[in-house]
DNA sequence: ACCTGAACACCGTTCAAGT
DNA sequence: ACCTGAACACCGTTCAAGT
């Protein structure tokens, strides 16, 4: 079973390609034409070799996904100025998350991972952690509502980019259409009250309106 | 070009397979082996037919797994008893849909939809904004806090379901002990004072504490 | 109208061998 | 140690033909 490469000194063949090279190579044709496009065959033919001589470098796509994630949290995420006030703090760190995800759609592939994305956000996640401590939760509180903000930051970008994927290759946004066109308003009035205003509503961008109200509510002892 | 079974009284040969027998016999196979042993030849063996007998009854595979969250939603979203209180009402509308859709995890790949998943659900967005409203939200703001209340739904499940995967087949646990066991207490002080919390607190459900707290917020005028 | 068989244009990954 | 060629075991979907 060959080995993904190692960092030790050992003689054999020279590598003719790296690890970087792989990810690299991956990454330009994720952003030229979509997360759909990257196939271990085509990034083999791009690099000028062949699928097999990429498994000693990655242990198969689903680490390469990973590494790529990686690769753009390493890339683009900045540590902002933070305010001093950590409710602030809090808001800035998670926006800052949310910004460098959203800015790259495909990553819905690899993001639905887990609490912990990439070593790259560990600094943000102790902002938000911190920042819930210090406005007075338990350490315990504060994880779960980190954690909160994480499904929430989660579930827009993945449900946002998937909306758009939709929009792009079909006809489904009108689906949506007949669905209103059809409602009953005995049944479901307040859905017909706010039909025409639905589609409008739903583009506009409420990220950040959204966290702030469930960080207020995560500080609000109840 | 085939079209997907009209009802219209037409004469020709008589249909040897029905849409509905294809979404029930694609659930059977979903729900023993997973989302990912579902394909349409498999699909079109288990019926005892051919790959493109199916074509004639669902557009494509994305059609189907729609049809099947459809068919779900249909199956398990039974109408709760109703909390006169708004904001409870909230509550349970949302928990739930979350209880719904958490039951079945293959959902994530086709769930990502939208904000409207099925009809099946339009009541209980429905008592969402209007209790929202109820609360005092203008139409607008309610709309936009069912959209922040699907987010962090979609987003819990989704992380879930994922992350559940990876567990079953591989050893990526590992790696979040790794990045806890090599954190700097000094850079990084609050994740390195919950470190060995943190698998156990990430176990927990704290869905519902996590809702509360973004009904909260949302009903909370700033 | 509905179904079939064969084919198209792909996948990710493994195995055994070469340098 | 690193890379190659060929093969395995699949995919979703289209096309042209049959009943």
């Amino acid at each position: 079973m060959p080995q993904p490469s190692t960092s030790r000194k050992t003689l054999g063949r020279p590598p003719r390609i790296s690890r970087e090279e792989v990810v690299e190579t991956a990454r330009r044709i994720v952003d030229a034409e979509g997360v759909d496009r990257l196939t271990m065959r085509r990034l083999a033919t791009e690099i000028g070799s062949t699928p097999m001589a990429l498994y000693h470098h990655v242990r198969n796509k689903e680490e390469l996904l990973v590494l790529l994630l990686d690769d753009h949290a390493a890339r683009t995420l900045h540590r902002p100025e933070l305010p001093a006030q950590p409710r602030e703090r809090i808001i800035v760190a998670a926006a800052a998350i949310h910004e460098a995800l959203a800015a790259c759609p495909w990553i819905v592939e690899v993001l639905t991972a887990d609490d912990l994305m990439s070593t790259s956000a560990l600094w943000f996640v102790e902002q938000i952690v911190d920042g819930l401590v210090e406005c007075g939760l338990p350490p315990e509180r504060a994880v779960h509502g980190y954690r909160t903000i994480w499904y929430y930051t989660a579930g827009e970008i993945v449900v946002r980019a998937t909306a758009a994927r939709r929009r792009a290759d079909d006809d489904r946004a009108t689906f949506r259409e007949r669905v209103f066109a059809d409602l009953d308003p005995d049944e479901l009035p307040r859905l017909a009250q706010v039909a025409d205003q639905w589609a409008p509503l739903t583009a506009e961008d409420t990220y950040v309106d959204g966290l702030r109200a469930l960080v207020d509510g995560l500080l609000t002892t109840r």
